[in-house]
RNA sequence: UCCAGAGUAGCUCAAUGGUAGAGCAGCCGGCUGUUAACCGGCGGGUUACAGGUUCGAGCCCUGUCUCUGGAG
């Protein structure tokens, strides 16, 4: 159940809070990803302790291992991974777009070969919505069809009648108990596939909707405003989930564009890469420039890592590979990101969005390539 | 002091007498519903030094220096 509780004057920004079987959830809402069941180097008492309200995990990963014979037995995935918070599980969908060269799209699904041992898996909208009652998630995704941002108009008609098909299979499917259920829209770049496929999943009446088909390679103008199309056909009292966003500076643009939940690896794996998220953009720690700096990732934070260690000292543990290092960013950053949703919350509720918006994007300093995306967009 | 071996990129090492390379480190990118503690790019050399042989030498010869091991 959505309730929305406030909204910006000055942007389609809102707060809201989303009821689920495992807890209330403070919107707009940033989730962490933990494909396989686990968010990548952060155990739950550390994510509790950073105010994570809810997590994801995967359909497809968490079917293939350690397979749903072990997840049943552990009482559900919420026991099996030790996490009493809401989960939201994806279904594969997004499988069919990066695991391209390892399935093949049929009418009923889409027939995957293991990416670890090339055995046969089938997932459609049937098994998808089987496998997330078994895992016992607070939110199911649809299974959807997630075409790349390279489709021909085409290939993304095509894409958008086989979700919609999809979709009105999954609605029906069994659920967990308290289970709720998203439509997820299609469309790329297109508005009026956009606009077609936002309809009709209103029509089937899902308890939120999801903009999916984006963060599939196009450039970020694109992102916003394929997120743009498929909005402004949502209904106000259900959340709207943007799935696989985005940076730090785009949360806040999305927000203002009526989005309510997020969820991104990019906190998470970037971490473990050697970068750090900031209010100023991010920063690659491995630099030699942090050689003596022992400051820490960033001034103010309240994070694990930024109370207790300095750049020196986590670019040193990221240079020999220990892996405390890639812990600690994964902390930081995910804190950071969990930051950035609460000042976002704060300010809505405040009446204040409009000035935090303003204030966080000039400070943000996007990466070389956003600015190029947004120069070639500015040509145009 | 003698004998032997070795000196090539910041480091560890390649390179039948025929365009000196790799890994790591460094620097710069990238990463967006996780097949990623990953991927891509760049810079970097008086081949210890001085001669010699040769069309051509990192490689062969002579000397010098340095290091390592052994002997004394």
């Amino acid at each position: 159940m959505f309730e929305l509780l406030k909204t910006d004057p000055s942007s389609k920004a809102r707060v809201g809070r989303l009821t689920t079987a495992h807890g209330v959830i403070d919107t707009p809402v940033f989730m962490s990803v933990g494909t396989q069941g686990s968010v990548k180097a952060i155990d739950p008492r550390e994510l509790r302790e950073m105010g994570t309200q809810i997590i994801l995990g995967n359909t497809y990963h968490l079917n293939i291992r350690p397979g749903m014979e072990i997840i049943r037995t552990a009482g559900g995935l919420h026991r099996f991974i030790s996490w009493d918070g809401p989960i939201l599980t994806d279904s594969g969908g997004f499988q069919v777009f990066s695991l391209a060269t390892i399935r093949k799209i049929q009418a009923h699904g889409v027939e995957f070969r293991s990416h670890l041992d090339g055995s046969l898996l089938f997932l459609g909208p049937k098994e998808a919505m089987g496998i997330q009652r078994e895992l016992g998630s607070d939110i199911a995704m649809v299974f959807d069809d997630c075409p790349p941002h390279t489709s021909t108009p085409r290939e993304l008609r095509a894409a958008v009648e086989r979700t919609l098909r999809w979709a009105a299979e999954c609605r029906e499917q069994p659920r967990a108990p308290g289970q709720q259920v998203f439509g997820i829209v299609q469309g790329g770049t297109n508005a009026a596939l956009r606009e077609e496929c936002a309809r009709a999943l209103v029509a089937l009446d899902f308890d939120g909707y999801a903009i999916g088909g984006v963060s599939v390679g196009e450039p970020e103008p694109e992102m916003l405003r394929a997120v743009e199309m498929a909005e402004s056909f949502l209904p106000a009292d259900k959340a709207r989930y943007a799935m696989g966003l985005g940076t730090p500076a785009q949360l806040v643009e999305l927000v203002a564009r009526g989005v309510d939940m997020f969820d991104c690896v990019l906190p998470t794996r970037v971490a473990r890469n050697g970068t750090a998220f900031t209010r100023n953009g991010s920063i690659s720690i491995k630099g030699g420039a942090y050689k003596a700096d022992f400051r820490p990732i960033e001034e103010g934070c309240d994070c694990f890592a930024c109370r207790n260690f300095s750049r020196a000292y986590l670019r040193h543990l990221l240079n020999v590979g220990e892996i405390l290092g890639l812990r600690m960013l994964s902390v930081h950053n995910t804190r950071m990101y969990l930051r950035v949703m609460e000042d976002i919350r704060g300010a809505i509720a405040a009446g204040e969005f409009a000035g935090f918006r303003r204030e966080f994007a000039a400070r943000y300093v996007p990466t070389q390539k956003v600015l190029l995306a947004r120069a070639a967009e500015a040509e145009r």
